[in-house]
DNA sequence: ATTCTAGTTTACGTTAACGTTAATGTCAAT
DNA sequence: ATTGACATTAACGTTAACGTAAACTAGAAT
């Protein structure tokens, strides 16, 4: 019923190298647990770490950054203290991330400005052309 | 009247070491000129350069990456042929940051649906307090 | 039972992006 | 002219994030 993961299926779901799993749970981004022949096994939950874990990268965040907030939402947090705890540093983080992409629009904007220059020299060196 | 600056003035402006700026030129991606006596002088395209380098990076382009575009927007593109493959490599580097954007918004969302499970959580536990 | 494919640990290697140190030179100010 | 702050090159060191190889084990298929 609970669908499980060999590790060289989601290498090839991610298309990343079996050393690159490993070396994410080494430094604790996934906690897979193990056959009783002590082989790695992936839960559903494990795939979606991975799923969070090559998305932050793709942003820049480091491993260690990217562990930091997986265990932060990943913890039991039953205390009121603890829930306002990772409140806080959630909406700090998602502050961070909302930086990033007001800061990638802005470049977005510079490089279609640039285009357009470009565009318009082309269209420039077609008019003189067919005269 | 050209505006220039020393070496440790644009480290002092980006918060980075000169050694990081020397690293920079020593990748190709910036040309700062020479004193009589061989120190550095930095241009006002050159600080635009860096600016850009740094933003590059914080959205995890390889230095390689951001030489590439650089050199390709930098040169004298005159020729007709020229001009449309650059336009196309900007159309193409115009995508990838697209892309990059969009997928930020997804994982701003998973964040911010996250925090709202733990703002509901919360509320739970404060209305049980006040029973 | 054996064979084959995929998995495991250990450990050394590699690359990008700088940091650090040493030994020396430049420039502005006194 | 000398001092002090900043500059230069050269070279070795460091860290993150894996790659790679070796020596061995597990599990599926015949």
């Amino acid at each position: 019923m609970e669908q499980t993961y060999t590790i060289s299926d989601l290498a090839h779901e991610f298309d990343i190298s079996t050393r690159t799993i490993r070396y994410y749970e080494e430094r604790g981004l996934i906690h897979p647990g193990r056959t009783e022949g002590g082989q790695r096994i992936y839960s559903r939950k494990d795939r979606t770490h991975l799923r969070l874990i090559l998305r932050g990268k793709r942003f820049g965040f480091s491993l260690e950054e990217i562990a930091e907030m997986i265990n932060m939402f990943d913890q039991d947090r039953s205390g009121k203290k603890q829930l306002e705890v990772t409140i806080q540093y959630g909406r700090k983080k998602i502050k961070e991330v909302d930086e990033k992409i007001q800061d990638m629009v802005a470049l977005r904007e510079e490089m279609e400005s640039l285009l357009q220059d470009f565009q318009s020299r082309l269209q420039q060196l077609k008019g003189e052309e067919s005269r």
